[in-house]
DNA sequence: TTTTAAATAGTAGCATTACTATCATTAATA
DNA sequence: TATTAATGATAGTAATGCTACTATTTAAAA
């Protein structure tokens, strides 16, 4: 059985709602296999529509610009990633047991059975490895922050650290641990597939040595001594 | 007493050695005011040929485009670290030492006491914060790889890496600790000024709370149990 | 000293990108 | 059926990213 989730996106992101429509769940479907193949760099709007086969206006209704759709794709992943952490932990009363599983979830490959019709969460959580930072890393961080640009990645972060506290109610980090878990799963990921010397993982390229260091070194910090 | 430094660049980076000539030497210069001014995204050939008084053309003699220019400061930063780091840890015999001193320089701003002439580190630094994963989260890593573009980042990681195991020769992930300190030393102090909650640093944002953070995170990791 | 070749600087131009504006057409709704 | 909203088609502008060509300076060889 496949299961449909609705995640509500912060309005500020588009000028018009890409799902209310056709073109709109296009224009999301379409941009990320073409972020996903070219990268964000070379992606334009005119690309885009040309795929889809629309105009470039057809996509500046509902995007202001490429900057905004990057923060609107990459929001969507880690509210889809909240809602299957909630999902996932709900009836697990032990903190240990919980943050092992976020870890997993973060880490893992996606397999997308919990999903969102158009939307590959696959393909996304590729896109959210190499590109995910750059929603971010830019001059206007402070003013998107103020439109809530992020609360996604924010909310996440909380969920996360208020399940170390659980753990350990004594320690002194949790968000910043959170924030590098859930970083450098990701980046890690990137390292171990493009630059391994990196890393400290082998050939066989399994996520599942990340999910080990992750675990290593959260469960290490956080131990009560 | 100001030493002065030199940094062997790879050729592969420019077309021509910008160290070797006035406007070489500008080009670099001005490319980190007005990176560290407007960023990345907004930086052009053409405003910094402005900023400078040459033309655009010339700018390109140097450089085949502002990634490349991007990855050369970038580049400059960790061989100038890695030059700090031998430098400040050569006659200490400790390890635990010695990764304490590593995570104040990685996580500390600059003061460019030992300096390199044109090049102000104390903005350099705030460069690589911001824009510094940019450098390799692209879709041409694997090739910029191959020609050597991010050697200075893999060796520091790996004198990091070397370090950690003299602490604890049993440890198994060296050099994914290595670049998740490294990384999280900026990250962190990223966060810490634009989007706090995803961190535990408070109203002060000193980086010493980064410092204690990092020092917690290491050595709970590689302590020997 | 003159010649000449190499290095450097400057001009101009082109294709693409990142948008904006206008107007006609279609579809949905009152 | 009239009206409005969404889409499509077309065009245009300014900035960006880059290349080709020409002019000038400089430095070495004759």
């Amino acid at each position: 059985m496949k299961l449909g989730i609705q995640i509500k996106m912060n309005e500020s992101l588009y000028l018009r709602n890409p799902e209310t429509s056709e073109l709109g769940r296009n224009i999301i479907k379409y941009s990320i296999e073409l972020i996903h193949k070219s990268g964000f760099e070379s992606f334009t709007f005119k690309k885009l529509s040309e795929a889809i086969g629309t105009t470039e206006a057809g996509v500046y209704r509902y995007f202001e610009n490429k900057h905004n759709l990057l923060v609107y794709i990459v929001s969507f992943y880690w509210g889809w990633l909240e809602f299957q952490i909630n999902y996932q932990t709900k009836n697990l009363k032990d903190p240990e047991i919980k943050i092992k599983k976020i870890i997993q979830l973060l880490a893992e490959n996606v397999e997308d059975d919990i999903s969102t019709g158009h939307i590959d969460e696959s393909m996304l959580h590729q896109i959210v490895i190499a590109e995910g930072s750059k929603a971010y890393l830019t001059k206007n961080v402070t003013a998107e922050n103020k439109l809530q640009f992020f609360k996604p990645y924010k909310d996440l972060c909380n969920v996360v650290g208020e399940i170390i506290l659980e753990f350990n109610p004594k320690y002194k980090y949790p968000h910043s641990l959170a924030s590098t878990i859930i970083e450098m799963a990701h980046l890690q990921n990137f390292f171990m597939n493009h630059l391994p010397s990196l890393t400290d993982f082998s050939k066989n390229k399994s996520v599942d040595q990340i999910v080990a260091f992750l675990n290593d070194l959260t469960f290490s910090a956080i131990e009560i001594k």
